[in-house]
DNA sequence: GACCATAATCTAAGACTCGAAGAAAGTCAG
DNA sequence: CTGACTTTCTTCGAGTCTTAGATTATGGTC
């Protein structure tokens, strides 16, 4: 209690910095007097600010733009190829490894395939490895600007150095998949859940851009999500907040697979979907049959509808956000022809005040975000002042 | 995006000062190197902070500690007497004032008893006003000591001058209480929902203390609560964050007063295990009620108890809280009887993970703590720096 | 080509925290 | 009672940082 917040004189200009650095990254190629303008910062230090930042690279000259009368500003921007993320997607089927540079462009990429029964965790954790080694190798990017490594996976990681790893759907009790990796490699680490991870993604780049307060909710073949906070996602006290999936709609409802009964999940993931419809269908055959199911107006759909109704409404009493995205690619299938019903059936369970229905809104980035959602965590130290030689936050 | 944060050296001051302020007030008193252990802030720093602070009465010395051989270190507290809050209570029964200084001790109240059926709003707003004014002169404090106003109502309250209230209890549907008061008092006003205001009672002072991240739910009459992310009650984007009352545990169930079905306080207040239980009781006699439906071993009760863990469960798996509170005198009737049985309810519906049973504990203050809630709502922007002459953050 | 408008940089000044040295206020042994 | 020792607090110089205002840079307009 009581420590926190800057302390010197000296954390104050890297607090000035990485606000000017979130301000140019998101705001765009913008000349250094709007970026005094947006950051509320002198002219006077916006100028030596971006001299340093000219100096080592991290921000690059952007062009002109000339204005009627007076000397042109001179825009800037961050420097795409001043450092580069790798971002993985640990999934059902396949591990994807992929390298960004800072402008999130994919430079690189790496699939290894998965058998779906089993996922063992070393073998994971060499495809994961084999993967960094891989792009770096074929994007030619010098190994000393790769900032570091995004993973995202199922279930609830456990912070700390060893960055456990609890996945109900791989079996994996308490994988140390941080320890793992870290005997393979010198590159910061970051692993975080999956749908946090393209939460920050639709956060950054999505329907989210802009809200300090929001929820992405994801429905795939189950339901994740991220709660977003002050503009940040919320961990909670250990890292396990937001976990969608297991909030409960039914009380002593549907048993889910996480071993409690009338879990969200239990009911609006395409399995759980599939299942309530009598429908089998093998995990590749998910979508087909939920469109099929859907094509045929079938009435789990509609329940499905309200179930997510209800849903969204616990959610906005609790978090009174500004913006619900539904992204995932079930979500995704769903909200393309229903977004006026799952806004309707939210509406039906909350209370006007704290909710308006077209608050509620699809998400942009499809399913294969979580990849470069993962890049982000890597992204988000840089620019909260990692940017120059310092402390190097690894979470794992 | 990007506006947030210290800019010049002198907001590095009055954080830095902030921070003292309330390391002391929550810190109990503390030495000048206590104090630069705890904040972090140098020796040097501390003292020349110290100097101005006490100085201007906001902290006064305390006594002396004695140490084996060495200069003695003398004591710093917050000065009780520097100024004063006023808490306002509006119940559904009355309307209670009371005044305190900055150690939350009362040093004058004032009561008025409200019929329960119909609350005017002018009426509650004249209570109040001339409560506010008994107070101070009852106390003889001087007025211009007075920090503000702080009131706890039912229902949800909208941000901004006006400070509407919707409290369907009342039959509220926008009262602009802030409004109503501003016209009476030039004091600074801060008008929330009075669970929040309870909640953060509990936090700063009972069983919620050094909490970062809680959930504090309140069971009364009805059931409200309080989320608090980062040490500091979360609110949302329109001040309406933490209805957890009408989180739904049971989709499609009883009807709500709120207009929606299966929300917990449809079947978690007092007034609905009542109702639940086929019980008639005036809201006078709930209490002695439901006393005796747990004397008899009332099933409804084991269902409650059942209830409530869902609801916990929901709770825990989105806010991975470190401690839950369960207050309101409702949930600590029940509580005080049941809460190994609460716990393991919770427990049987949520991953081990993110919960641990013991987390789960009884509120300490009591149904009466809304009025002292309501005060720290003026204690806390006196505690971020408004020590100093300088902006005034009326809410209302 | 002189004049004007706007952007970026330079310079001096004020504010802040820190480390180190010094002052204060005791204890304790002889 | 005195002098050495210990610990707390204060003072002082140094180093950083941001800002306001002046100055330089860079173009357009007449």
């Amino acid at each position: 209690m009581g420590t926190s917040g800057r302390r010197t004189v000296r954390d104050l200009r890297r607090g000035n910095r990485a606000m000017l650095l979130r301000a140019l990254y998101f705001g765009g190629p913008a000349s250094r007097n709007e970026l005094s303008a947006t950051t509320g910062l002198s002219a006077a230090t916006v100028s030596t600010m971006t001299a340093g930042l000219l100096e080592s690279g991290v921000v690059v000259e952007a062009g002109q733009v000339d204005s009627d009368g007076g000397r042109p500003r001179v825009l800037l921007k961050v420097n795409p190829a001043h450092g580069y993320a790798v971002g993985v997607d640990v999934g059902e089927t396949q591990v994807k490894v992929e390298l960004f540079d800072l402008a999130m462009n994919v430079r690189a990429g790496a699939h290894y395939a998965v058998r779906s029964a089993k996922h063992d965790p070393e073998l994971v954790a060499r495809h994961i490895l084999t993967g960094v080694d891989a792009v770096i190798a074929e994007s030619e990017v010098p190994p000393a600007q790769v900032l570091g490594v995004g993973v995202g996976v199922p279930g609830i990681v456990e912070p700390g150095p060893g960055a456990l790893v609890r996945a109900k759907t791989f079996g994996w009790e308490a994988v140390p998949l941080g320890a793992l990796l870290r005997a393979g490699t010198e590159l910061p680490l970051y692993v975080d859940n999956g749908a946090k991870t393209m939460g920050q993604a639709e956060l950054w780049f999505g329907s989210g851009q802009g809200a300090r307060d929001a929820i992405i909710l994801l429905v795939g073949s189950g339901v994740g999500g991220t709660v977003v906070t002050d503009g940040r996602i919320y961990r909670g006290a250990g890292m396990a907040a937001g976990e969608v999936g297991h909030l409960k709609i039914v009380a002593g409802g549907r048993a889910c697979r996480c071993g409690a009964r009338g879990c969200l999940e239990a009911y609006l993931g395409a399995e759980a979907i599939l299942d309530r419809a009598g429908v089998v269908a093998d995990s590749a055959d998910e979508e087909s049959a939920l469109a099929r199911l859907l094509e045929e107006g079938s009435p789990v759909i509609g329940e499905s509808v309200e179930l997510l109704g209800v849903g969204l409404s616990s959610l906005v009493h609790l978090f009174n956000p500004e913006r619900v995205v539904i992204g995932g690619w079930a979500g995704l299938m769903l909200g393309g022809r229903l977004l006026a019903e799952i806004r309707a059936a939210a509406a039906a369970n909350t209370q006007a005040q704290p909710f308006q229905p077209e608050t509620v809104v699809l998400g942009r980035l499809g399913p294969d975000a979580v990849a470069l959602g993962a890049a982000t965590l890597v992204v988000e130290p840089f620019l909260s002042g990692a940017a120059y030689p310092e402390s190097v936050p690894t979470i794992a």
